[in-house]
Formats: structure tokens, C-alpha cells, sequence
RNA sequence: GCGCCGGUAGCUCAGCUGGAUAGAGCAUCAGGCUUCGAACCUGAGGGUCGGGGGUUCGAAUCCCUCCCGGCGCGCCA
């Protein structure tokens, strides 16, 4: 319908430049859907953009076009000269008509596209180290990279999302250290260090208190569920595990527990890896020592100090980075660029990582050196998101998963459920900050979440059908559905807004911004809820049989794109609530 | 100091490749349930788009500069 559109408008432009004697490239100029109906259905700015090239007054120039677009006559309506020299161009209300059958032929499917073309994308998202429960940083994450993965899949690309995992560093040995250093304490073997001592990085640190070790860690992870893993071993175990090492049972221990509460979280949030890659793995497989000795053989590093150093400098970053420590242990670095090598070694078409604010500073750095192993490294997407910052009485809390200051996902999960939850966190832009205020968290507050408006618009369409239903009504089908009984402005304004529906999706997939997903969805719940309340203009069911079936349609393809829409954010469509 | 991200209504935020009178939600105020679902709807008030320059027919959007906030700048991950 566009394109036709557009099409018109590029032959228009074509005879104004031949007959000013231009022989140029014709210009660039944009066909959009006009955003007020005042405006038509849609708009073009091909006059300004010429008014200067040819000389002549912008209004002129659009009179021209318009009266060349009026020359479609069966499916324009009207098109006029407006502001400074828009062509605004209203269509025939019939040209909407077909939409509600492509609509419902198409199904769950509607919005869907092939554009990507079974191309294989990988999504790593989330990917916490587990050392603790998941934060709302992490949930914000998880929603944001679960749906950049839908959008993908709805529009055609083969989508694979990953966890990975840092199992062999320093981390989980703190972690191992932390619950060792609890189990002591509950059998008396050791004293828990100071609380003050605990708070303050910079305070003392004592070595023993009353005569017992203090074995904790300085940097041990703080959080009730230390305890928790220390008591569960306790009773299993009694004190037979005094003389294990802190890297031996207990690290495993606490691994596999905090992971398993880790993947209850996810699933609870809908959300489902199809791999999860550990760093170990990528020791075992050999492949951090093949790196570096392929990074060698370009000539990009070199050794100082007692280290291995990556030559970034010349490889246009800022300054040079160790892979390898002078302890022979390898930073985070190393194994992140073996990683990301073997994504493409994997067959990726595409690579996207979506990653904290904190983590950015690391990505340059893996993009080049990834590139000097011969990788397609431009096909690396980096998706940043900002932090979820959290409020309390009007000052910030300072989330740490070290100092347990924070709030989980499942906390906030049992609270509102997975959809609401998943609609808050992916109702902004990613780039922004996402404030979450601990005061408002109240119950009568998320009741009236745009979750729920958009959920409840859905469900009035499942009351309308079942009234049909009862009135022995029949409901339209694809092959039924007749639509040109719909004449009122705000019906026409809902087939157009449906219409738009798979233009967002494509654009929600082609920038890795599903947020445009969910005001779009407001927007199409803020016509059609307002549609259904005003039963003195317009009832669906009515006497009239042909206009009943036309609004009954319209009903099902509302429904359809809001069904469709909340699907692709992962939020649930109820037929009642 | 350098880099990345943000600054739009009282609050939280949208604003697609520059387009016409800058939009939602919440909050505030005034109204609306005998009829398909009031978890809803109607209306009102509320803005120097952080400040200042520049490009353009046209700037919240692009360029320069300054201010404020977040994050990062480790042989931590």
C-alpha cells in the first residue's frame, strides 16, 4: 500500500526534474505515516526537499505532486498541500478493509517475517557468575535479552540464547572461602568477623577474636544464603568437613545450589537458555592456550614484567591489557576472546552480548583481538543497558551481590508476578537508567500497571466473544470477515494502528529495541479500550448483522495483534482476568 | 583527566532515517457504572526538550561548547 504510494510520488518526481531540465539523481525524500489524522494517512516531504534544487516555492512544487497523486483515483481519496509543502494524502477507508482478513488468515503468525532469513544469531544474555542469587540488574537483563531473542525469531532469524559462566576464577573461590568460613563458625571453630569490619572495606581486620580463628574472607560474599549453604552441609555432614578445602566440596556444593536457584528464577520469568557455556570448558577443550598462542603468532603480544600482554595500542585502543598474570593465571580477557572465537567457529551469522554499563570498558578489547584471529568481528553486537538503581525514602541503595545489598529477582517476582515484572523491565529503552522506587512496590500501586491495561484490553475481547456466544452470534473468519461496514474515524484509526504492527516489530528486531514493542502495544490498547467503553456511539453487537460482524472482526484482529505483541515481550494474554 | 550512557510536564519515561500544534503513564483537579468487563472512560491544568552557539526551508533529533548525574578507566570478574 505504501510502496504503491511511494511509488507515485518517485514518478511524480522523476517528470518534475525532466521537465526543469535536471538530469540528476533524483532525492531522497520521506512517505510517512502521518501522525495526526488531520494530517491524512500519510505525508511526504519530496517539495522541501527539491524547493531549493529547483528554484521554485516549496507550496508549488507540492501542488504539482498532489495533483499527480490525485490521478489515483480509485484508491486515493484526496491529497492536499499543507504547512510549508507536506502532500498529505487520504486513501479510500476501503483500502483498510483488507487488512482484518491478511490479519486473521495469518494468525499467531501476524507480524511475523522471513527478513532475516534463517540467519543463526546468538544472544548471550544474563550471564552471572553463580555466587549469589539474581538481582534486578540481572532480571533486567534476562527480559531484555529474552526479548531481543523473540523479536529475532518472529522475524525470521535462527536464534540461539546462551549463559555463559566464569567457573574458574577467583569468584568461586571467594565463594568456596565464604561458605567454608560459615561452616566453621556454626560448629564454633572459628568467629564470625565484626559486622563494622564487615561494612567498611578500609577497617581492620582482625585474625582471631577470643582466642578462635576469624576465617571468613575480607571479601566473602555476605548474604543469609552463605549461612544457608554452610547449615545445609553442617547437617549432612556434621564436622567432617573440617579439614576439606574451601575449593573442594564446599565451592561445589555452593555452585550447584545457587545455580539451581539461579534456572528456578528463569524459568519462573519465562525465560529458557538453549546453551550455557563455562569457562572450565573452554580450558578443557584446550582453547585459551590455543589463543594465545594464535594471538602470539599474529604478533599482537608480547611479555613484560612477568606477564603477557595483548599490544592493543596498535590496534588502535587506548592502552595495552594483560591476558596472562604474572602468576600464570589468565585475566577475565583471555578466556572472553577464546569464547567469543569459538561463537563464530560455531557457525554464528551474528553475535549479540548484552551487557551491564560495567562491563562496556572489556568489549573493544575482545572485538580486536577476535578480529586479528581472523573472525568477522564486525558481526559482533554489543546491546548496553544501564543499571536498575534502586530507591529508598528518596536516597539510592548501592547494589552489591558481595555486601548482599540488593534486591532479587525472585523477591520482586513473588510480589507482582512474571508479567508485570517482565513489562517494567522492558518498558524503557535499554540505555537508560531503570529507577526502581521500594516505597512505591506496594500492591495497590502495581495493580495499575500498563501490564494490566494492555492484559485487560485482550480479555475484553474474549467478553465480547462470549456474549456473541451467547446470543447465538457467529463469529467472522478469515475467509468471513468483511470489514467494510467499518466507517467510524476511531474504527479506521484501529485498522490502521494494526496495520502498523509488523513495521514495529521489524524495527523492535532490526535495533535490538523491544521497547518499541510495548509503548506500541499501549498506544493500540489506548484506541481500543476507549472504543469499547463508549457503548452510546457504537455497540459491537447490534441489530445491524453486517456491522456486527464487521466490529466482531475488528475485535479479533485487535486481539490477534495484542495476543501476538505480549507474546513477543513474554507477557502473558488471559481471556479473563 | 579520558571514554561510554543519560538530562524532555511535579514524578517515571516515549519520541522511528531531522518535519507540521513535543506525547504517554502516574500524581493533582472536575466528571462518568440499569445496557458487549469501571483493572475502564471523558475533560482540565502542567514544558525556555539541561544552558549557549551553529547547520537547515524546518532541530528534542545533526555539529561545537559548557553544566549536571551514572558507569568505566586493575596482573578483579
Amino acid at each position: 500500500m505504501r510502496e504503491a504510494l511511494l511509488e507515485r510520488f518517485r514518478c511524480a518526481v522523476g517528470v518534475l526534474l525532466d521537465e526543469c531540465g535536471d538530469p540528476g539523481e533524483p532525492p531522497d525524500f520521506a512517505l510517512e505515516v502521518s501522525r495526526s489524522p488531520d494530517h491524512g494517512d500519510f505525508a511526504c516531504n519530496a517539495a522541501l526537499v527539491l524547493a531549493k534544487r529547483l528554484r521554485q516555492p516549496a507550496r508549488a512544487i507540492a501542488e504539482r505532486l498532489a495533483a499527480e497523486v490525485r490521478g489515483a483515483s480509485d484508491w486515493v481519496e484526496r491529497a492536499e498541500v499543507a504547512g510549508p509543502g507536506f502532500v498529505n494524502v487520504w486513501l479510500r477507508d476501503a483500502r483498510w478493509h483488507d487488512l482484518l482478513r491478511r490479519v486473521l488468515e495469518a494468525g499467531r503468525r501476524f507480524g511475523h517475517s522471513k527478513v532475516g532469513d534463517g540467519r543463526r544469531v546468538q544472544v548471550e544474555f544474563v550471564s552471572a557468575n553463580p555466587t549469589g542469587p539474581l538481582t534486578l540488574g540481572h532480571g533486567r537483563q534476562g527480559v531484555l535479552g529474552d526479548c531481543i531473542a523473540r523479536t529475532l525469531e518472529a522475524t525470521g532469524h535462527d536464534v540461539t540464547r546462551e549463559y555463559y559462566f566464569n567457573d574458574g576464577g577467583r569468584q568461586m573461590r571467594v565463594l568456596g572461602e565464604s561458605v567454608k568460613g560459615r561452616y566453621l563458625e556454626q560448629l564454633g571453630r572459628a568467629a564470625p568477623p565484626p559486622p563494622g569490619a564487615l561494612a567498611d572495606p578500609d577497617a581492620a581486620w582482625p585474625e582471631r577474636i577470643d582466642g578462635r580463628p576469624v576465617v571468613f574472607p575480607r571479601d566473602g560474599y555476605q548474604g543469609d544464603y552463605i549461612s544457608e549453604l554452610a547449615e545445609t552441609l553442617r547437617k549432612r555432614h556434621g564436622d567432617g568437613l573440617v579439614d576439606e578445602p574451601a575449593d573442594g566440596i564446599f565451592r561445589k556444593a555452593a555452585e550447584e545450589a545457587i545455580f539451581a536457584d539461579i534456572r528456578a528464577t528463569l524459568e519462573q520469568l519465562g525465560i529458557e537458555f538453549d546453551v550455557y557455556t563455562n569457562e572450565m570448558s573452554l580450558y578443557d577443550e584446550g582453547r585459551i592456550e590455543q589463543t594465545l598462542e594464535d594471538l602470539r603468532a599474529r604478533g599482537v603480544v608480547y611479555d613484560w614484567d612477568g606477564a603477557v600482554w595483548l599490544r592493543s595500542t596498535e590496534l588502535g585502543l587506548e592502552r595495552d591489557r594483560v591476558l596472562v598474570k604474572g602468576t600464570g593465571e589468565p585475566t577475565y580477557l583471555l578466556p572472553d576472546v577464546a569464547y567469543h572465537r569459538q561463537k563464530f567457529e560455531r557457525g554464528f551469522d551474528v553475535v549479540i552480548d548484552v551487557q551491564g554499563a560495567d562491563h562496556i570498558e572489556q568489549f573493544p578489547f575482545v572485538v580486536a583481538a577476535v578480529r586479528q584471529l581472523g573472525c568477522p568481528a564486525d558481526r559482533i553486537e554489543l546491546v548496553m543497558h544501564q543499571f536498575v538503581t534502586l530507591t529508598r525514602s528518596g536516597e539510592q541503595v548501592k547494589q552489591s551481590t558481595r555486601r548482599a545489598t540488593y534486591v532479587t529477582v525472585d523477591e520482586l517476582l513473588s510480589q507482582v508476578g512474571a508479567d508485570v515484572f517482565r513489562f517494567f523491565m522492558v518498558q524503557r529503552k535499554a540505555e537508560g537508567h531503570l529507577d526502581f522506587d521500594l516505597d512505591l512496590a506496594t500492591e495497590t500501586d502495581w495493580k495499575q500497571n500498563p501490564a494490566f491495561y494492555l492484559q485487560y484490553a485482550h480479555a475484553r475481547t474474549y467478553g465480547i466473544e462470549r456474549k456473541a456466544r451467547e446470543q447465538a452470534v457467529a463469529l467472522p473468519d478469515a475467509a468471513s470477515v468483511d470489514a467494510a461496514a467499518l466507517a467510524l474515524q476511531e474504527e479506521i484509526e484501529i485498522l490502521k494502528k494494526i496495520n502498523e504492527f509488523p513495521e514495529v516489530v521489524a524495527r523492535a528486531s532490526a535495533s535490538r529495541e523491544p521497547h518499541h514493542l510495548s509503548y506500541y502495544l499501549r498506544e493500540l490498547a489506548g484506541l481500543w479500550n476507549p472504543y469499547l467503553q463508549d457503548g452510546v456511539r457504537h455497540r459491537v453487537l447490534s441489530d445491524d448483522a453486517a456491522l456486527t460482524s464487521a466490529r466482531l472482526g475488528l475485535a479479533l484482529g485487535v486481539r490477534t495483534v495484542l495476543a501476538n505483541g505480549l507474546a513477543l515481550l513474554g507477557i502473558s494474554a488471559p481471556e479473563r482476568m
